[in-house]
DNA sequence: TCGGTAGAAATGCCAGACAATTAAATGCCT
DNA sequence: AGGCATTTAATTGTCTGGCATTTCTACCGA
């Protein structure tokens, strides 16, 4: 029954999706070993060249790991909080890249998500993250930073801010939000915006973690957001005015 | 420069990795066509195969699609909302089964990511969203109804719930915690829980909505969490005592 | 003009072979 | 008997060459 899924899609895609199965339902635990490529050849009937193909999509999915020598093989990988979260990013980067998303619908999406996780970073800030806000706002304060730098550190703040929520999957979750859609912004505002402005936000947001009072946070989050979208809007309209009087 | 990336990785994740940055910095664009394999083989100085498994690889994240045929080959994917949200929740599911998470952890991030689009559902939704999720209250409510179908009904209240909002991004977004998290919690859950008391958590929700009142609803989804919080750490408390009883 | 057919270009798949790598088994020396 | 070097077997990584299949283009004949 292993081999008869859908009839019409490639021999190497069908294996790969009878093997990702077995693994989704847990029929495959991490760290458990496939059979080796001519074995797993053998059973599905194909090539080895075909049963490699299909070993190769689950590997860019994180699903195995293949080890070479005696004993080796492809092991049912342990996914972990990190490269879930690149595959996140990832895959939040090309949604971006792919679909013209308007600069409000991002930027709505992005800061009702970081706003969603300020009251538990509020309440469970730890030194250690306030420390990391603190040095990312001290860089940012330095004139001769250069936009790349500035925009880096702009996400290791945010980033930093998510993780003191304490909450792992918070965590993977905003980082398709952070990661991804905060650079796709920065491209479109920095040219535009105040660093001045942004650092000042940025340190009333940090005090506001400080002090553990999450309505403050919030509402610089807010004004943040606001900021954001006036700046977008004005990058966007002076580029279409540029583009009318160019045609 | 284009092969000599990472010098210990497969030839075939070198080659994916290649193309894969040249997709994502813009050079290649949606639907542009790849060279065929056997001009990637030349380019790179492998055989067809690696180029294949390479190419699967590919296929395999959806960035790319191949077609049959003369003039066929391989092409840039367009990444549609649809496929990144698949994506996401294969990523979340296979997160969360591979990593013990604490029940109290994924429910935390579950409701904090559903609450932070409460507002934008409630000053957006449109009637027919309304109707979807009365009809799925209206499923909810007959007694006949299979745990798996409840289940799904859940689910499909939350996902039409996040639709409201009217941000793609943020649906995608929250597709990994509607779709990943909140079966995972019913599978905990569903032997201890209450429908009716569901149901009529749901009902509140639902009216708040309509009434526009997003103070109302993210009251709700705060008892909807606190409630479902207790459920888990009952049956997980239940289990602890058997097993030990058992040992 | 229309329809069918041959060709070309490309992917899909296979068979067999060799290279590289690694762990275990073996054997040798002390 | 114990420790170190060597061999061996298993397995993935890669290449070569070929055939099958699909699909578009272009030509040719009725």
């Amino acid at each position: 029954m292993k081999s008869a899924s859908k009839s019409k899609a490639d021999l190497s895609a069908k294996i790969a999706k009878s093997i990702r199965d077995q693994i989704l339902s847990g029929a495959l635990l991490a760290d458990d070993r496939l059979p080796s490529e001519a074995e797993l050849a053998d059973q599905f009937s194909v090539s080895r060249p075909t049963v490699r193909e299909a070993l190769k999509r689950l590997a860019a999915q994180s699903l195995i790991r293949t080890e070479r020598g005696a004993f080796g093989g492809a092991f049912v990988r342990h996914l972990s909080y990190g490269e879930a979260q690149a595959q996140h990013i990832t895959t939040s980067t090309l949604l971006l890249s792919m679909n013209a998303v308007r600069f409000d619908v991002a930027c709505e999406a992005r800061f009702a998500l970081e706003r969603a996780c300020t009251p538990l970073a509020a309440s469970r800030r730890s030194k250690t993250h306030l420390t990391a806000m603190r040095a990312e706002l001290a860089r940012q304060a330095l004139p001769e930073l250069s936009d790349e730098t500035f925009c880096a550190s702009d996400v290791a703040l945010h980033r930093a801010l998510v993780d003191s929520a304490g909450n792992p999957v918070l965590s993977y979750q905003l980082a398709g939000a952070v990661e991804a859609m905060q650079p796709l912004m920065n491209m479109i505002t920095f040219t535009a915006r105040s660093r001045s402005r942004i650092v000042d936000l940025h340190t009333r947001l940090v005090d506001a973690l400080e002090a553990r009072c999450p309505e403050q946070a919030d509402a610089v989050l807010a004004e943040l957001q606001a900021y954001t979208l006036e700046l977008g809007q004005g990058v966007l309209a002076a580029r279409a005015a540029r583009e009318e009087q160019g045609a």
